[in-house]
DNA sequence: TTAGGGTTACAG
DNA sequence: CTGTAACCCTAA
């Protein structure tokens, strides 16, 4: 609640959020050095990075390690009265859904450091971290993915188009107006719906004197922009399926959008096929 | 250089 | 006074 000392701007955090998705967790000082965020974290050091991301995360979280030890400490210092009342029995619908998904030991946001986040395990996870009883809704879901990743145009239409397709799948269920996780539907296959499928491939065996910094670097940033290629190229197949049912001129559309998701797979691959090859000095 | 515990400054 | 976000200190 606060807005003490320097206080961040929105346009900071959204810079930490981009160099965090970009360079993953704890680079700070990576992401400080990006000239993409330098400018406007210039008057942030790495350390600052690291606090605002940790309180980022205890906010967004409602429980991190930091929490704890704060209510470890108040405990400990107003020790009185602790009648401590446990909830005395907890009627309210036990809230099923465990965090499952959500094993990290710093939980956190998934940041593309060697799976691809698709959309389906992105929809998961926004449901999962919410934490919502009687599941999340549409706004909650997209702001979710919004704030933690990235954000396109037609971004919107892309959750609601999956949301319907995980829906029919079974994956999730629709209560009312919430979305909530299906109970005997262990999520975290790598499947994506349609022909498309995410290749998981992730033989990283190199080891780490063979690689250059610069280039493990950049071998993560094209991944990543692989990786929103293929969520794109599925919002495409997504919307020609749709469209399909309506228009059979569709085809072609379809066409195009699986050539385009290739595609997107073969950039990945090559990616990484180079990344065996560079090893430069 | 980073992760985490601890402290200070400010809002409610 | 309490809670929180920014800031500080230090071990690894």
């Amino acid at each position: 609640m606060g807005a003490p000392k320097l206080k961040w701007t929105s346009e900071e955090e959204s810079a930490l959020k981009a160099g965090v998705v970009k360079h993953g967790t704890g680079k700070w000082l990576t992401i400080l050095k990006d000239p993409e965020f330098s400018g406007v974290l210039s008057l942030r050091s790495n350390v600052d990075l690291k606090d605002k991301w940790r309180n980022i995360s205890v906010t967004a979280n409602g429980w991190g390690s930091r929490e704890k030890a704060r209510l470890a400490l108040k405990r400990s210092q107003q020790i009185p009265s602790q009648e401590d009342n446990p909830m005395a029995s907890c009627k309210d619908e036990i809230v099923d859904a465990e965090p499952r998904a959500i094993s990290n030991g710093t939980l956190q946001i998934t940041v593309p450091k060697r799976s691809i986040p698709s959309l389906d395990n992105l929809i998961l996870e926004a449901i999962t971290n919410l934490k919502e009883r009687s599941g999340s809704n549409k706004t909650a879901i997209t702001i979710y993915i919004k704030d933690h990743y990235w954000a396109s145009p037609n971004f919107k239409r892309l959750v609601f188009a999956k949301l319907k397709d995980l829906t029919s799948s079974g994956k999730l269920i629709k209560v009312k107006r919430n979305y909530r996780i299906a109970p005997s539907s262990s999520f975290s296959d790598g499947r994506i719906s349609g022909p498309l499928k995410v290749v998981k491939d992730d033989p990283k065996p190199l080891t780490k004197s063979q690689i250059k910094m610069r280039n493990v670097t950049a071998q993560e940033a094209a991944a990543a922009a692989a990786a929103q290629a293929v969520a794109e190229a599925e919002v495409a197949m997504l919307e020609a399926e749709e469209a399909t049912r309506e228009a059979e001129a569709a085809e072609a559309y379809a066409e195009a959008a699986h050539a385009f998701a290739e595609a997107a797979m073969m950039t990945l691959k090559r990616v990484n096929a180079s990344k065996l090859q560079m090893v430069p000095g």
